[in-house]
DNA sequence: CTGACTTTGTGCACGCGTTCACAAGCGGTA
DNA sequence: TACCGCTTGTGAACGCGTGCACAAAGTCAG
């Protein structure tokens, strides 16, 4: 019973353990020292994890036009979510705002990229190097930079020191060694479904405690490994179901009466 | 059953004083029949939709090994869940099992299927053929069939005519017309991001009501529009917040910060 | 037919995340 | 300095999804 380990996903993940001991809620000025970040950084949700990134995109481009400061509004606005959410957001990771101001963005951005630890560079290995392994390796220093490729791996000797978006490829036997010699820290899984496990479990033997998954698998981790799965087929059915969703109402609505729309 | 029980009437939230097991059938009769599987459909949370999708894959696979039936038990270990929750879900589209046996595969794949709209092929058409656009072109008839991929659209007009995949890519002006003329259902937008709204715009004018979107943005859409999100600089910056928690974990409990914030 | 065993289906409670609403705080103005 | 309007930060309530635990319901052996 203990087999399972869910991954996270964007969208439908597991609820995390949550420790539960961090009580931030004190209203009491905290004189502890630095462990006060890191045990806010532990409480912070995953879903306000995610929109942080996506905050973080938003200031960005706000900056480049210039920008110096942003109400919570405004941005909350241009990342699509509501200003108490946005609010709620940042204020997992501080007060950085000015009350009757707003945010001064390159605060914010400062901020944000701390809290997501993209202070440092994150070496990231493509496993994988078929349709989409290409198309991740040419995207070129990965989205957003700070996210290096800087390793690719695959089965095929053919492929094997061939340059793929300036890199050569490197035999996923040595995936160990490369690994540790290049300190990568994030793996990206882009093989075929059968591959995937052993993949896995090469990657996380080679150190690799960040993994990224492509592949349509359930993959079987370490506690210590997180996951992260992007999944094509599924967000294809998602969208299905609501087409059909939406055809069934359509159907219902023209034809017969339906149950709960008209308030008679 | 309870499933039917989330009607949508004007106020919601209001729990009936739970009625006995007996009498559970026909809550409001008023449209007996059909009603009851779109209100199913209607109340089933979107994360447990995703789930089903994964369910759906698992289940294949033991279809193909020649499995018979399958406990609750069984399937949720191999789809990474617990079993409570995997029953809870499957408890959204209906009884299909039996209790002391467990489901039968084939059933609960027909029952999956057709709640997730599978029955029906969901024409996609795939907008921008860059790098990842190739990539999704080339997956053939995308995961787990039943989404053919049925046009290709870019700007670049030395790109149009072109096949990839074996389809020909067609220029993006004509996406209103060729759209409608294939029936696509879902788009897909792999364009670099300045483009990403324009051509959710033309979509949506084009009459696709689904949007898969794999450009850093957010996309405005009205509310009759369905749009999922592939976010790869998001889920890597996930990634990098948990690496960072780790280091700091580690740093902590190792004896000294090595973090070079404020420290006092 | 009865009783023991197995597995489903689900009522219920708990906890997390979202939303609301407002006090606290800051800048501008007279 | 005192006041006013604006925006942040957050306590508290709400709602939803998850997990638990058990009754219902079926199978199988004798």
């Amino acid at each position: 019973m203990a087999a399972q380990r869910g991954q996270r996903n964007g969208v439908g993940g597991d609820t995390p353990p949550a420790p539960t001991a961090a009580e931030v809620t004190t209203p009491i000025p905290r004189v502890a020292e630095v462990p006060a970040a890191r045990e806010r950084a532990r409480a912070i949700p995953e879903a306000a994890v995610a929109r942080l990134a996506v905050y973080l995109r938003v200031l960005s481009a706000m900056q480049e036009q210039g920008a110096g400061t942003v109400s919570s509004e405004e941005l909350a606005t241009a990342a699509g979510v509501n200003s108490a959410k946005l609010r709620k957001d940042l204020s997992y990771i501080g007060s950085y705002g000015t009350r009757g101001v707003g945010y001064e963005v390159a605060v914010l951005i400062e901020e944000i990229e701390r809290i997501l630890g993209l202070t440092r560079k994150h070496s990231v290995a493509v496993v994988g190097i078929g349709n989409l392994g290409h198309a991740l390796a040419n995207y070129g220093g990965f989205p957003g930079r700070g996210f290096p490729v800087s390793a690719l791996f695959d089965v095929d000797p053919d492929l094997v020191g061939v340059p793929v978006g300036g890199l050569p490829v490197d035999h996923i036997d040595d995936i160990s060694r490369v690994c540790a010699e290049r300190e990568v820290s994030i793996g990206v899984i882009a093989t075929p479904p059968p591959a995937a496990q052993t993949v896995c479990d090469r990657l996380v033997e080679a150190g690799v405690q960040c993994i990224l998954n492509f592949a349509p698998v359930v993959l079987q981790v370490p506690d210590h490994v997180e996951v992260r799965k992007v999944d094509l087929a599924v967000e294809l059915q998602v969208l299905s179901f609501h087409v059909a969703r939406r055809a069934d109402d359509a159907a219902a609505t023209n034809g017969q009466q339906v149950n709960g729309m008209v308030v008679s």
